[in-house]
Formats: C-alpha cells, sequence, structure tokens
RNA sequence: CGGGAUGUAGCUCAGCUUGGUAGAGCACCUGCUUUGGGAGCAGGGGGUCGCAGGUUCAAAUCCUGUCAUCCCGACCA
C-alpha cells in the first residue's frame, strides 16, 4: 500500500473526549472515528487490526475442533421469553419491533439463537459433541459506555458454543478452549492471565476470565508469585485471621456519644480504636428487602460474595434516605446490635472480634465493648469481603500480588441451564432423553484491539504487535524528489511485496520528519529507511518500533532477511517485549 | 439513573462576566523557499456559535426548554 492513496487521518491534537491511551491513540493514528457514543468506525487500519485479530482466533477455535456460522444480529423476543431474559436482561437490550409490530431484539449475546438452533436439529447423542463459534457485532445499550472501544455499545465479539452429553464432554470442551484461549492471546504478542471469576448472570457455575495487564483496566486480578494460582478479586478467597490481641475478657457493653462521627475513621480517631475493632454495618437491597452485611473496619465489601450468600437476584446498595426512613437511623450509626428484623450476614472475621465498636442505631451513638455472639447474633457468617494484595495465596499460602486487568476472554460452563429452558434435548444410547450440556467461550475482538495499544505504547504512539499490526513495515524515503532515494525505496516495495510481506511505502512528498512521526503514532513494527546517505553506501536504515536502536543494513538481501525477521517475530510474538515491565 | 462539566471552523480552544453582527493555532487550497524527527514566508477558502422558544432596537453572550458529548458514581454475559 502507498501511504498516498492510504486513508488514515491522523489527528495532530489529542479529541477532548478521549482519556485513556488506547482511545487517544487509535483516534489519532487514525483507526478510528467515533459515530455515537459507544460507537465506532473502523477505518481502513483499524480494519486490518481487527481481522487480524479475528484471523488468529479463526485458527486456533478450527484447530481446537470449531466450526464457524454467522448468528443475526436481530433475534425474535420469543427465544429470549423462553429462557426468561427477555425480561431480565432489563435497560441494557436495544429492543425493536418490526412494521407489524412484532418486537426483536438486537443481539446482547447469543446463548438463546443457538440453543434454539442446535433445538431444532440436534437430536442424537451420535451428533455430539458440538463446537460451533461466530464472529459478529453485538450490542448492549450501557448505562455508560466509555473508554472508546473498551466499553462500547456496539462491539465485535467472538463467541463459541459447546454441546456435550454431559458433564465430562464439558469438561473436555472447556479444557479445550483454556488451551485455544491461551494461545490466542499468545499470538496476540499480548501479557495476559487467565483468573478464576464470578460467572455474573449469564449463569453457570464455572469460568476463567482472561484479562490481559494493563494499568486502563477496569478490572483488579490476584495472582500467586509462587504457584498458579490466579483469580479475578471478585471471587478471591479470603482466610479467616484473628483481630488484633486486646481485651482477652468481654467488657459489658457500653453507649458513647459519637456526635456527628459517621465514617470509620472519624469514630475510630474520635475513640481512640483500631479500625481492626470496628464493625462495619452495610445496608443493601437484595429483591427489594433490607439486609445488613457486617466486615471489620479496615475491609472493603466485596459485593459479589455478598450476593451469593444472600442469593438474591438483585443487590445494590441501600439509598441513605431510606434507611434513614425504615431504621429511623442515619446510615452512619446503623449497627448489629438491636437492629430488629434485618437479617445480619456478617464477614468470617466478625466472629474473633471481642470488646468491638458499632454503631448504637440512635444518632450520635455508638456501642462500645460489643460481642459477637452476646450482643447480636448473625444469621449467616461467611465470606465477604475483599482480598487485598500480600495476603496469603489460598493455594500455597505465599503472599499475592495484584494486578489491573482489561477481560478480553471468558470462558463458561453453562451446564443445562440454557438447554433446559429452550428444550435442546437429545436421545442418548439407551434412547433416554436427556438436555445437551453446553458451555460458552466469548473473546472481544474490539476490545482486544484496544487491550493491545493499552500494553503496547508510549508517548510517541501504538507498538504493534508483528502479529496484529496492520501492516508489518513502513518504508520511508526521506526525500522522494530525489530520483535516486524515491527509486530505491519504489524497489525495496516491489521486493518486499514479492516476498509477501506487509508494506507501507510513505510516498507522499512530506517532510522525512513528518513521515516518521506518523510511523511512530501508527506504529508499524519495522521501519525502513532509504536517504541520501544509505543510498550512497549501499544500505538501508533499519529500525523497530519498540526499540531506540537504528542500525544501517545491507540492501544486498534486504527483503529476504525482513521477511526472516517478520516470521521470527510471528513465532515469537511476546519475545519482542522482553524489555517491557511486566510478569 | 444520581452528581459535575462542556457544546463556537475538520482538530484544540479564546470570545460569554459587562449584549453591538465571530477570532487564534493547527489542518485545508495556491505560490515560492525548505527537505533524516509534525518547516518558513505570502496569499486564500471555510462557522445558521448544538437545536427550539423567549427577553431586547440588537443575542455566541441574558432567560427557559431540549438534544448531544465527556467525567465521577451506581450498573455491567
Amino acid at each position: 500500500m502507498r501511504a498516498s492513496e492510504l486513508f488514515t487521518p491522523t489527528l495532530r491534537e489529542t479529541p477532548a473526549e478521549a482519556e485513556i491511551a488506547s482511545h487517544r491513540l487509535l483516534l489519532r493514528a487514525g483507526f478510528i472515528r467515533k459515530a455515537a457514543a459507544g460507537i465506532y468506525t473502523f477505518l481502513p487500519l483499524g480494519w486490518r487490526v481487527i481481522h487480524k485479530i479475528e484471523g488468529i482466533v479463526r485458527e486456533e477455535m478450527d484447530r481446537a475442533g470449531g466450526q464457524e456460522l454467522l448468528l443475526p444480529i436481530i433475534q425474535p423476543a420469543e427465544v429470549w421469553q423462553e429462557s426468561g431474559r427477555w425480561e431480565l436482561y432489563g435497560e441494557e437490550m436495544f429492543r425493536l419491533k418490526d412494521r407489524h409490530g412484532r418486537p426483536f431484539c438486537l443481539g446482547p449475546t447469543h446463548e438463546e439463537i443457538i440453543t434454539a438452533l442446535v433445538r431444532a436439529e440436534v437430536n442424537s447423542y451420535k451428533q455430539l459433541p458440538l463446537l460451533l463459534y461466530q464472529i459478529q457485532n453485538k450490542y448492549r445499550d450501557e448505562r455508560r459506555p466509555r473508554f472508546g472501544l473498551l466499553r462500547g455499545r456496539e462491539f465485535i465479539m467472538k463467541d463459541l458454543y459447546s454441546f456435550d452429553r454431559d458433564e465430562a464432554g464439558l469438561q473436555e470442551s472447556y479444557n479445550k478452549m483454556y488451551v485455544a484461549y491461551s494461545n490466542v492471546f499468545r499470538r496476540c504478542g499480548l501479557k495476559f492471565r487467565a483468573v478464576e471469576a464470578d460467572t455474573g448472570a449469564i449463569g453457570g457455575n464455572f469460568s476463567h476470565e482472561f484479562m490481559v495487564l494493563a494499568d486502563a483496566g477496569e478490572a483488579l486480578v490476584l495472582f500467586c508469585r509462587c504457584c498458579d494460582y490466579a483469580a479475578n478479586v471478585e471471587i478471591a478467597p479470603a482466610s479467616p485471621r484473628p483481630a488484633p490481641a486486646g481485651d482477652d475478657q468481654p467488657l459489658e457493653l457500653g453507649k458513647v456519644h459519637t456526635p456527628g462521627r459517621r465514617t470509620v475513621e472519624e469514630v475510630c480517631s474520635y475513640l481512640g480504636v483500631d479500625p481492626r475493632r470496628l464493625i462495619k454495618t452495610i445496608l443493601y437491597e437484595a429483591d427489594g428487602q433490607l439486609v445488613a452485611a457486617l466486615v471489620r473496619g479496615d475491609r472493603e465489601l466485596n459485593e459479589v460474595k455478598l450476593q451469593k450468600v444472600v442469593e438474591a437476584a438483585r443487590l445494590n446498595l441501600a439509598d441513605p434516605d431510606r434507611v434513614e426512613e425504615a431504621l429511623g437511623v442515619p446510615v452512619g450509626f446503623v449497627g448489629p446490635v438491636g437492629l430488629g428484623s434485618v437479617p445480619l450476614y456478617a464477614d468470617l472475621e466478625i466472629p474473633y472480634l471481642v470488646n468491638g465498636v458499632a454503631g448504637a442505631n440512635e444518632k450520635d451513638y455508638h456501642y462500645v465493648n460489643v460481642n459477637p455472639g452476646r450482643d447480636f447474633v448473625p444469621l449467616k457468617v461467611a465470606d465477604l469481603r475483599q482480598v487485598v494484595a500480600e495476603e496469603p495465596c489460598p493455594q500455597c499460602g505465599a503472599p499475592l500480588e495484584e494486578a489491573r486487568g482489561i477481560e478480553v476472554g471468558q470462558i463458561f460452563k453453562l451446564g443445562t441451564k440454557y438447554s433446559l429452558a429452550l428444550g435442546a434435548l437429545y436421545k442418548d444410547d439407551r434412547g433416554e432423553e436427556r438436555p445437551i450440556v453446553m458451555g460458552c467461550y466469548g473473546i472481544g475482538i474490539s476490545r482486544t484491539m484496544a487491550a493491545a495499544v493499552e500494553q503496547h505504547h508510549d508517548e510517541h504512539g501504538i507498538i504493534w504487535p508483528v502479529s496484529i499490526a496492520p501492516y508489518q513495515v513502513v518504508i520511508i524515503p526521506a526525500a522522494v524528489r530525489d530520483t535516486a532515494q524515491r527509486e530505491e525505496a519504489e524497489k525495496i516495495y516491489a521486493q518486499l511485496r514479492a516476498e509477501g510481506v506487509e508494506v507501507v511505502l510513505d510516498d507522499r512528498d512530506e517532510r522525512a520528519g513528518v513521515k516518521f512521526v506518523e510511523a511512530d503514532l501508527i506504529g508499524y513494527p519495522l521501519r525502513l529507511t532509504v536517504g541520501k546517505k544509505t543510498v550512497a553506501q549501499g544500505t538501508v536504515d533499519w529500525k523497530w518500533r519498540w526499540s531506540t536502536e537504528e542500525r544501517a543494513v545491507p540492501r544486498e538481501g534486504l527483503a529476504r532477511r525482513v521477511k526472516e525477521a517478520i516470521n521470527a517475530a510471528l513465532q515469537e510474538p511476546g519475545g519482542f517485549y522482553r524489555g517491557f515491565p511486566g510478569i
């Protein structure tokens, strides 16, 4: 491709709407443009990257036995009503009606439609297992789209669904996908971790998320330095540890005046107690009913854990005004002692407390010498708190590390949730009807593109891994008006193309500086510069985008050397980033 | 959905407080010079000031409504 013909409108200045690196750089370098909030056009360079990622995904899915098909974007309401998710999905679903008033939606995901397909076409155990996948636009009307491609309303996703006869078959499919996903992200040149994860609203009972490690990531992951343990903080189990040594003998419950002290910090400094002795009482609405969660003052509550323990379909922090209305106490003074009918859910650490401090359920008062078991009895004691770095690994006990991650893929065991709801059954070898056992496995293609930029960029622009770069090489003649330089560059261009290298010739009549700056911004992995000096001495200047080093290499045999270097880079995508900080 | 902010040229923004008929830099077009890290000079084109009402002799500017976008929070296969 000639740069003079390439449609890559670059921006010298950063668009005001872009906050994070990937959004900023993809806009500036001319890969994407915004059409509406959370909806983007992919320009030629951006679309090439998407194709590269899709290509890698296809190869790995096919290698694992997957078969590609294409499901509709517009889906009829019926199948969603059958699974019960037409109601459950709520506002996040884009809904529409046809001219006859029949309800449809833009598919936010495809479990229903593919299960309906398999229900109709698969009847016998002989047709199983089956791995079907598609790469498609998906639609979710996010309350708040943000971060460019990382959280859009229209996005490109690969998802594969596995259909097996039984649990053992599902486990096998799941393992295949785990391996395939690891291959995909390794080949994309990304530093990632597979972490144990919550299954969320999609249902099912076992899941891993694939996280690209980057500071812009919305997820927090914990991983062990010594063993292979890694988990999303949402589900990482805490090990209970005793409260600090204090008074061993329970003292008499007492009420103290704490005017205006609402927060843990305020109460603790006012009363001169360690936050570890405080009982933090947080009120939630679980399916409309008020519940109280108790954690130590120095801990953070984990809502995902609470939701599971409470067994609520919907759980959200209770509105402070509603709490005051229901309990007659401002939230800062609510405590477990004498809280009436509100069910108490206590973290594992709470029963270890001796002579703790808690709200007195009376404005401007707290209780001291609160003793769990004596002064209140929780409905349930369970792991409710957030684990933090340096706590012991649940597998081996070594201190955990934490990192931020961008979720680019997730694999689930669904079991029979959808096959039962939609009646996807098969006859086994004894003629008995049984539900198909399902799994689902997603990769955010467009999100992976953004994640790659988050992980691989510098102050000048993007640094694409060779495997997903829009083009592998750019040739820059320093001055195209110099016939010798121009002809030399044209020759190299023709030779590289003959070798099958994906190359851009920057044949524009621009100053060399402009071409260098744009090449850095766009992030071509390899740059070959032809100048007056290199022509005279029979060399070209060779520079990798991720390196600061530039060296003159002989013009003789250049095309083959480039081809070999590109192949080497494709073989070991992460190898070129050894210099990058990582884990 | 709650809180905050912003909509003026393709991009970044000034002008708004104190109403008087629209500006800068970059980008674009033409010419000359320049040519290995976003060049210089000269000339030129481009905006119903988000939209709709209202106040006024007069509105980018004041008032009301509305739409859009961004940030924080809530939410999130």
